[in-house]
DNA sequence: ACCTGAACACCGTTCAAGT
DNA sequence: ACCTGAACACCGTTCAAGT
């Protein structure tokens, strides 16, 4: 930062150095996302993201409309990160493929996933994970209309659950055992007897099985539930 | 707002008209929680919240400390607002009371939901809920770790679903059929063959028939697999 | 076409000064 | 004890001016 040209003093026109030869959309989007993961969705501002960028922040606005559309912009780069498998004859399976491949593309940006998780949008980009989930169901005999209630369905649980994992932050932490320590520590004094009791059990959170039990049972159920209404 | 005493000026020390003669804690965040109702979240203010208060905006840190708790506060407020029902002996419909207790206290308040929906608090007021839902559990003869295990599963869907719900705004809405209509052509127009043919279902949703829907299917799968754990 | 800087109307919060 | 105002270090965005 230190020493970067003979002169300090900023200058008009185009950028005198190199560290921001063309400012692209994909360019903005990318930082955007580096600064999500690195400090949190809240510390995204546009003239911290220009400094990171070496560019003006007014620059920013010949890429982007606003700072909206950066965080949609965000979004819709998770999405495209995550690599969904193609169904195969098996229902079950496919949909708990399809359920852990968006996982895992959440947590590979824990900060940035409520961003995804909160925001619904309507863009091309956003629709593809859709197309691929209403074909799986479809593939499987599920008519249009059973095939968007059982995705909706499935998808309230995995947006309720990842949101607890992603914002849970270091409580629930695998292996912070000190942290674990002090919140049943704290539950047990809360002076309410049921969760007192089940303060052990409250204070912990393994995600990896919550998340595979949830799925297990809710799948099952639709299967149920298929079965049923089709006689 | 207009000629509020024979002079304009602001003065020091105690407040001279009657609009804030005692401010409080609990004077502080149902103002906020109005401010929410009527405006949203992001358009809450430490300044804007003391205006409407008749207020200096630094005579609100005398009864908060800081923004953040304003929130936590109002999640509490909300919390406290639902009236949850006793227990009986039927766990399923205790379940889904609880359930419908919880959504019914949301959207009451749609624009503050998504603060109860994301911060995890671990205050006693935000532990209430958690006591009367594992006490009816437990009552039903599971143990603290199955009930848990439940409680954590049913709430993830509540979270996911209520999303859904209070951040969909006019799309989905019941009357809106202009809305509708737009959004069903968009995704006729998309490309995208099987969102294109499920579009009718897609650009609807009947919140109410999701979520009795995914709770009734979700509690169904829980009795089963603790009936078959429990042998 | 793209980048820039001043300017506008806002923020949350600290701190010393009032009553 | 509580309220106040100036001050600090920030925001997002518009707009005219540069190259």
């Amino acid at each position: 930062m230190l020493n970067r040209m003979t002169t300090d003093a900023p200058r008009r026109g185009r950028p005198p150095r190199g560290s921001a030869p063309g400012l692209s959309r994909s360019r903005v989007l990318g930082e955007a996302l580096a600064l999500v993961d690195e400090e949190g969705v809240e510390e995204v501002s546009m003239r911290k993201l220009a400094r990171r960028l070496g560019v003006d922040p007014m620059s920013l606005y010949n890429h982007v409309d606003n700072k909206d559309a950066i965080l949609d912009g965000i979004t819709e780069l998770i999405l495209a990160s995550a690599e969904f498998p193609a169904s195969t004859s098996d229902l079950r399976s496919d949909m708990i493929e399809l359920a852990r491949a968006f996982r895992r593309a959440m947590l590979e940006h824990p900060r940035a996933a409520p961003l995804v998780l909160t925001r619904q949008l309507s863009s091309s980009q956003a629709l593809a994970p859709t197309e691929i989930v209403l074909a799986t169901l479809r593939r499987a005999g599920l008519s249009p209309q059973d095939a968007v209630h059982s995705m909706r369905t499935v998808l309230a649980f995995l947006i309720g659950t990842l949101m607890r994992e992603v914002s849970a932050g270091p409580t629930f932490a695998a292996g912070d055992a000190e942290a674990i320590r002090s919140r049943r520590a704290e539950l047990e004094e809360s002076g309410l007897p049921m969760v007192a009791e089940a303060a052990p059990f409250l204070a912990v959170c393994d995600h990896d099985a919550e998340f595979e039990f949830g799925l297990r049972v809710l799948l099952e159920a639709l299967d149920a539930e298929l079965a049923r209404t089709e006689i």
